[in-house]
DNA sequence: CATGAATGAGCGTTCATTCAT
DNA sequence: TATGAATGAACGCTCATTCAT
């Protein structure tokens, strides 16, 4: 018998290591055909106890979703909304806390979940989009309009589709799960190539 | 002689509505949880007559995606070979093919498919990988060393990643699939954007 | 493989085969703690099989109660409506048709699982009162008052509580379930005696 | 002792209460469906406190039944025993205990958990024909000889099926349950019909 | 003693696959 | 060839029982 968690703490360590495990065995074999027999394996605990935790499957996998929030983009949030630096640098900046975000296995393996089970479960499209995407979008909007104003930005296409920021982080999430073994990519030269192109293609140059 | 014919026509034409239907069924509940009760009714046939033709549901899902290629990429590719048009105009052809190729939404949906079973089903990323991705990078790493090579190009990010072309593509399916009913996205817009944020980037005309 | 049920008769005949399999589990175990593992067995055929046939368990429990419906009463209902002999005798057929109605184990058994889970499955109470128990009571204070009528009965009990009359047999089938191991129980001749004492009271002829 | 005392009152009103609120959810649900934390709940316990005062489920059920004997039929028992006060009064001291042993809806509740579990527990089957109905039908059967011996009594119905007397009794059990809903029945006026009839069909009427 | 977290066997139900017709 | 009845392994979830605290 696994350790009791009594504490509030132990608890959590134990809801952590449950997710954990889910994680792993639904991103190996999908949602639907992951097995919680497997998932109470690799967590260590007894089938019964996920259900202490979780009251289903699907509860769990929202548990997955909606725990594994990058900070990331909130911090960039804060540092870039009272920033002096031109827009171009602040682009930059989203672009770079992207690709910090992207780098950790496991959150890939958490985007791919939303990616791949997003449309059958409507709770995480909606949690995605209000917590990450919705911010991110703002973000960059405001950084385009910033950078427009001041005359800094030619453009203003990514002002219109701030989507287009963030396409290559998604291809990149893509192609690690499903080419990366046929066709490796480093994901973080084709962030910075993004990012070139991006600034090249957005900023005015020298006469 | 004809009624061989007629047989082996009528054999395609009932593999193409098993298919069908199992593409819309697949695409609502996910591969795994998607019933073949469910196909077969939709395909207006008897459950077992679907092993008549297809060995096994994961056979059935590998028969979607390799009967579904796109012959538009093909078309461009040879269009664009020999042609003595400018790199620019040819990276135009192959992203309004692009925005052709995803505005059927059954492509879209096989696609969504790939993305979404590919990582558990290797023959599927496999054969993407191999009858589709690979041809496209190939097309446009030609584009862009012509560009390149004539100096209508001042750079080499597409031709080192190629995907960066295709991401936005990518993301406009995974939105549709998850986002749009939260917030529509224009694909062709946003892919229209893309290539004029492209273009710009790499001939770095003045503005 | 069992043999495919093709025809409606064939398709009744399994039915009816799961239905007894059922009664012998559940009436053994009661219906909660019964498994359809057993009842597959003992019915010759694969667990599924069960649900191309009920819908689930409860289905099925309440499947055997209500395709066992004594056509005893029945007939006596016929029999007694129009029939000129005294009351007395009448309510002497009624008695001896409860006798043989409970004659029958299989009966007793589908009798002893309305009592034992009635309380839990309105349907089966709903239906039984409907199908059976209301036809016994109207049966027999139509005799009732046709005895005080004429004379023949010098009381109302019997019109006021015609389930005085069934009382008996209600015991002897719970009797023969529970206790009939320990201290045997001639159900026939308790109603007999049953029927004696009932019929003194109401017409009290002289000893 | 005193210590001892209070620890002992206190273990007696714990056991109490988890058989009340195990006899409530048992009544409710059936023994088998029945859950045991349903019942911790009820009782104000830890689901771990009934194990410490029953060594199982079953064990819980059978000490409901074994602690709920009505003393009612033992006072009786004693009351007729040396009773010179004639049979038919005797015969209705039992009714009228048998009538206000059934008044108590939770005494009823045991009764009606007997009849439905006792078939599949022998232990309660053995217990109940044990304490209560042997006692019942040798009491019945001691009025019954006493009043055929003095001339009293016209037959000997109830001294061969003593049950006779008890059976609207049980059926005003089962009723309360099953039917009740449906439609009401007062089983103190079906017990005081049945006694007329018993008294009318057994007792010498003055010339 | 009391708690309640943990266990794991168990069960109703589903469904891909097979096969008799 | 086509059907759809039958199969039986599988799985999500439950819950009586145990045991660390």
């Amino acid at each position: 018998m696994a350790r009791q968690a009594r504490t509030e703490a132990e608890r959590e360590n134990r809801m952590r290591a449950i997710r954990k495990a889910a994680l792993d065995i639904f991103s190996a074999k999908g949602f639907s055909a992951a097995r919680l027999d497997d998932v109470a394996a690799a967590a260590g605990v007894a089938k019964g106890t996920i259900y202490l935790y979780f009251a289903s499957k699907e509860d769990l996998l929202e548990a997955i979703v909606t725990t594994t929030i990058g900070a990331t983009l909130a911090e960039v949030e804060q540092a870039v909304v009272a920033s002096p630096a031109p827009a171009g640098q602040l682009l930059r900046l989203v672009v770079q806390a992207i690709a910090a975000g992207i780098q950790d296995p496991e959150r890939r393996r958490v985007l791919h979940l939303v990616l791949s089970e997003g449309a059958r479960f409507p709770a995480i499209g909606d949690f995605y989009h209000r917590e990450i995407i919705a911010h991110g979008l703002r973000l960059v909007r405001a950084i385009a309009a910033k950078g427009h104003a001041s005359g800094e930005f030619v453009s203003d296409e990514i002002e219109r589709f701030p989507q287009l920021v963030f396409a290559p982080a998604l291809l990149a999430i893509i192609w690690s799960v499903i080419f990366e073994r046929i066709e490796p990519l480093d994901a973080h030269a084709l962030l910075e190539a993004h990012l070139d192109l991006l600034t090249r293609a957005l900023t005015r140059r020298p006469a």
